[in-house]
DNA sequence: CGGGTCGTTGACTCGAATCAATATAGGTGG
DNA sequence: CCACCTATATTGATTCGAGTCAACGACCCG
């Protein structure tokens, strides 16, 4: 049995969940799932809704938030392409998912999940291994956050951006995903909020940058980085980049 | 079938992942495990060593931190009494974990832990349900990284050892445990890398929470808290508290 | 009791936040 | 299609919290 065709014309299929499965597994899977589009700005899960559902998303950036009852806000974790979204056994956290951009998901409730779940352990394995490297995300963000510079903030920041579409949208080219005219998901707010800075301090950085020839900008939601290596560096360490721009 | 003596005046095993199964997979799981006692300082787990091993946590704390090339360090989690230790299916990234305190652990091999888990499904969905609320925690660091004054790092992290150390310690009060004399697992220096700061910083704000009689320091490794509930308002919102206190 | 590590406090600096004033993009209606 | 209008983005001036550098003090070891 092999699998359906709109699974194996599915632009994520390699690098997701459903693709590191059995072609058995990933049928049962196949036939609880369907694509749904949604708008830019829509909650897909929080601290309201229950209906829990679980999704791989196939395109556009999924941003995860924590607010606050003071109203501050961080975002402290994106979602591109390929990656899961969903609270398996969620034990309701603060925590909400939002679209940051228009979505396509391939999507299923949380009860058919579970079932397929439990019929097939290599899924829960697979999800295991998933979550794990959430994990290893999660703390290098904050690492990021407690150790590094507004300067490096926001070029890792746009480091990760440009690794992860350039991987979406040109698959193939594993080189250098310079010069492409990428879009950006994410307003200055929203990268403020990413990086625990204020939005006045991302611009700042992002001038630097353009000026110092490393990224250039086209209008608010599209950019290009000229220089990956130098963006790298930036995104490491910042201080040595200034030492050797003196 | 009863679970093994050793386990059933285990302290931590009504907490622990070993606690969240049936019998017959706590057995299954306690005959390839064993008690090792582990000296503050030793690394468990590193970008080195690979004979990776999985382990609860019985006494003592973990410490997780991010090295960089440059030297910079972040711990991004401190782990507790009935934690699960270890990295399953890890594919070497840059995060270590050290005894922060003497250790016990209840440990074992992580080929000997992968067969128990295939048998048992039921302890590969506990360990499931573990890792999502170590990504919460995780999630929660990264807030407090990115959104949150010294104050109110400093007051948190004295909470969250309060809270979990007092837990460990005097099992059944659940009310209030204050004044109790907790000991402190983390040196100045630890806490400072904790919570993105520098110790000078660290230090600064405990004198203010002492003078502000919500904690009192004994010596280097210990302290009470005096003022539980000040202390959480300290940890949730320093500024609302510092306007009171005008 | 002495030495060394760790913790505390003080004086000063600096990076990012804040406050404020434009500037530009991008959508809307005429 | 163009002119306007509002969001968003950018830049500048200033403030403030935490970092840095330096001296001192306290705890813990032999």
């Amino acid at each position: 049995m092999t699998i359906p065709a709109r699974c194996s014309t599915c632009p994520v299929r390699s690098a997701a969940l459903c693709g590191k499965i059995s072609d058995d597994a990933a049928n049962a899977l196949s036939r609880v799932m369907h694509r749904v589009r949604i708008p830019a700005g829509r909650v897909i899960y929080g601290a309201v809704e229950q209906p829990n559902s679980f999704a791989i998303l196939v395109s556009g950036v999924v941003k995860l938030v924590i607010t606050k009852p003071d109203g501050r806000q961080q975002i402290v974790g994106l979602q591109f392409p390929s990656d899961f979204v969903g609270r398996p056994f969620a034990d309701g956290s603060t925590l909400s998912a939002e679209a940051a951009t228009t979505l396509e998901l391939c999507c299923c409730s949380g009860r058919a999940f579970e079932n397929v779940l439990r019929d097939y352990p290599e899924l829960e394995r697979a999800l295991l291994k998933r979550l794990v490297s959430d994990l290893d995300g999660a703390r290098n963000w904050a690492f990021l956050l407690g150790r590094t510079t507004a300067q490096e903030k926001v070029a890792s920041l746009l480091y990760v951006i440009a690794d992860r579409m350039a991987r979406s949208v040109v698959r193939g080219c594993q080189e250098r995903p310079c010069a492409l005219g990428l879009s950006l998901p994410l307003s200055r707010m929203e990268m403020a909020e990413c990086l625990g800075l204020r939005l006045e301090t991302v611009c700042r950085q992002i001038t630097q940058l353009k000026s110092r020839g490393v990224i250039s900008t086209m209008g608010r939601r599209a950019f290009d980085v000229l220089d990956m290596h130098e963006l790298k560096q930036c995104a490491a360490n910042a201080t040595a980049v200034l030492d050797e721009a003196v």
